[in-house]
RNA sequence: CGGGGCGUGGCGCAGUUUGGUCAGCGCACCUGCCUUGGGAGCAGGGGGUCGGAGGUUCAAGUCCUCUCGCCCCGACCA
């Protein structure tokens, strides 16, 4: 391709509306372009690396037997009502009407579409296992579009959906899924971990989270670097232990004026913060919970969650408190059953070995001390709802964990029953029995893909992408066309590149000083560079510029060929899937 | 949705506090000359009515009200 007739609007300052750098190299190296928060437009550059991305994607899925299939953004009203999710969604939902006045939804995921095709195409165990798949924008209103492609609200998906008979038939589809994912990771040059994850609003029971490391990750993840034990903050387990006064103090009332906060409170009683119990109040859709945690540590909802079986947790603000008749910031799990009846008190199964603790009088300005677990109050449930934290001890192996922060690329959820029960989608097993299908679901966010790959790979000069999802291999630079040795050269090169199967984008502008171009290149961040200039003229060989580290070589023209082909398989090989299908 | 910030030629910004030659600067763009290894130089030129609506005033980019959009920090997710 040659650039001066390549539509590539490169800018030289930041864009004030960017503030992560994937999001600003994006738009100054003329890959994408803002329409509205959250809504892109892919210029040619961002659209071939999406179409290299989406090539891995299906050929990973391809190779582990998943068909591609089209559904349509548009998906009725009709078909999100039979799950409740109209409704679960809310406003996540693009929602609009057709000229009846009859609603849709711009799909933020495909589970009712697909189960109901299936569903009424599938009817017997011989058909199955079946697993589909599809690369499709798909909206989200996000409360907070943000980072540019990373949090979107119209992006470029890859959902699969898979049918089988019986749970250990997901159970093998989902294997392969996982495999595919690693590949497909791997494949497009990703710093990833796969870890544990929350089910969320998708539901079912079992799914991992694909994770790009990268500092401006919205998701923290703890890794074990000893057993490989890696899992999101949402559900994380960790061994700690704080140490407790051995001897048997007395439940004691100790006035505390306007010590609310756990620092404050540590403080002023000259205690360490770990001696101190939180008690967090939750409103849920089953009624109110107290949730009892380490001093020094936060709850982390979707634990709560899970504990109580739960959707939603909503930690409830300080008007809520004085409607309750509790105190703000003095509130504790001692008698508090009698202020707030009917209450849940779960408490972190960390800490039930407490003894002697601090914890809210539920008394203004009062604290109780001697709190110990079992003599004083008993919870409701005893569940691993506290956050885990850094060099905490792996739950497996003991050895500390590591927290990270990470961008969610891929997901994958065994979904069970839940869909294709909601929505009467069945097959007829050996026996005749109508069964509902066991499905599966799959995720990756294309788009996102490319935003994490920038986020790994850049420095102060712009991008560089690994090569399997740059938008071309080469970038030819004719620093000096009046030179008519060296347009001629630069000419001849790009045809010979060109019938050698490399994909080149030739800088070939005549009215740009080389200053120009070196910038954009470095920008654009194409893995290699060609240049052809003044030290060609010296030498006869053209230089060649590794993007990603700086190095340079020189070669002659009659070795190029091979030198390329070298570096090419070379790099791919860095890039290469792990598991065969 | 809560908190904070911002909307002025294509991009980045100044001007708003203290209404009145304030519509300006840099980049980009167009023409010509010149230059060609790290976003060149000189000369000339085109382009905005200040996010939108309403109001106050002799006079509004500047003050008031409403409204729309965008960004950042928190609760949600590929």
């Amino acid at each position: 391709m040659r650039q001066s007739k390549f539509y590539v609007p490169t800018l030289k300052e930041n864009p004030a509306e960017a503030e992560v750098q994937s999001h600003r190299l994006l738009i100054r190296a003329g890959y994408i372009r803002k329409v509205a928060a959250g809504v892109y437009t892919f210029l040619p550059l961002g659209k071939r690396s999406l179409q290299k991305i989406e090539n891995i994607v299906r050929e990973e899925m391809n190779r582990f037997g998943a068909q591609e299939i089209l559904m349509p953004a548009l998906q009725p009203k009709e078909l999100w009502e039979k799950t409740g999710r109209w409704d679960a969604y809310g406003p996540m939902m693009m929602k609009l009407k057709d000229r009846k006045g009859r609603d849709f939804a711009l799909g933020p995921t495909h589970e009712e579409l697909i189960t109901t095709l299936v569903s009424l195409d599938v009817r017997s165990y011989k058909e199955l296992p079946l697993n589909l798949y599809q690369i499709q924008p798909k909206f989200r209103d996000e409360p907070r579009p943000r980072f540019g492609l990373i949090r979107a609200r119209e992006f470029i998906m890859k959902d699969a959906y898979s049918f089988d008979v019986d749970e250990d038939g997901l159970k093998e589809s989902y294997e392969k899924m996982r495999k595919a994912y690693n590949n497909v990771f791997r494949r497009v040059g990703l710093k990833f971990i796969a870890v544990k994850a929350h089910t969320g609003l998708i539901g079912g029971s079992d799914s991992e989270e694909f994770m790009a490391l990268a500092e401006i990750g919205e998701d923290s993840i703890f890794v074990c670097s000893n057993c490989g034990y890696a899992a999101n903050r949402e559900l994380a387990k960790s061994k700690f232990t704080y140490k407790w006064p051995e001897e048997d103090r007395a439940l004691t009332k100790m006035h505390t004026p306007a010590r609310m906060s756990v620092n404050d409170v540590a403080q002023f009683l000259s205690v360490p913060e770990t001696m101190l119990i939180k008690t967090m109040i939750y409103r849920t859709e089953k009624g109110y919970v107290a949730a009892v945690i380490p001093g020094d540590r936060e709850a982390v909802e979707t634990k709560i969650q899970t504990a109580l079986g739960v959707n939603n947790v909503e930690l409830i603000n300080p008007d809520d408190f004085e409607k309750l008749g509790l105190p703000f910031g003095y509130v504790g799990p001692v008698g508090l059953k009698e202020i707030l009846p009917g209450v849940v008190i779960v408490i972190d199964e960390r800490i039930v070995d407490f003894k002697n603790g601090v914890t809210g009088a539920n008394e203004k300005d009062y604290h109780l001390t001697g709190v110990t677990y079992g003599r004083d109050f008993v919870a409701d449930i005893v569940a691993d709802i506290a956050e885990a934290k850094d060099e905490d001890a792996c739950p497996n192996c003991g050895e500390a964990i590591k927290e990270e922060k990470a961008i969610e690329v891929g997901h994958i959820f065994q979904l069970g029953t839940k869909y294709s029960e909601s929505l009467d989608a069945c097959f007829l097993n050996e026996k005749g029995e109508r069964k509902p299908f066991f499905m599966g679901c799959y995720g990756i966010g294309v788009s996102r893909i490319l935003s994490a790959a920038v986020e790994q790979n850049n420095d102060d000069r712009g991008m560089f992408l690994p090569l399997p999802i740059a938008p071309f291999e080469l970038h030819l630079l004719l620093l000096n066309p009046a030179d008519k040795l060296l347009k001629n050269t630069a000419e001849n090169l790009y045809e010979l590149l060109s019938n050698n199967g490399f994909e080149v984008l030739y800088d070939d502008r005549e009215d740009v000083t080389p200053g120009v171009k070196f910038s954009d290149a470095d920008l654009i961040g194409i893995p290699l560079q060609i240049i052809v200039g003044k030290k060609f003229l010296e030498e006869s060989k053209v230089e060649i510029k590794i993007r990603s580290t700086g190095e340079r070589v020189l070669v002659s023209t009659e070795n190029l060929i091979e030198y390329l082909n070298d570096w090419k398989n070379n790099e791919y090989s860095k890039f290469s899937a792990v598991y065969e299908g």
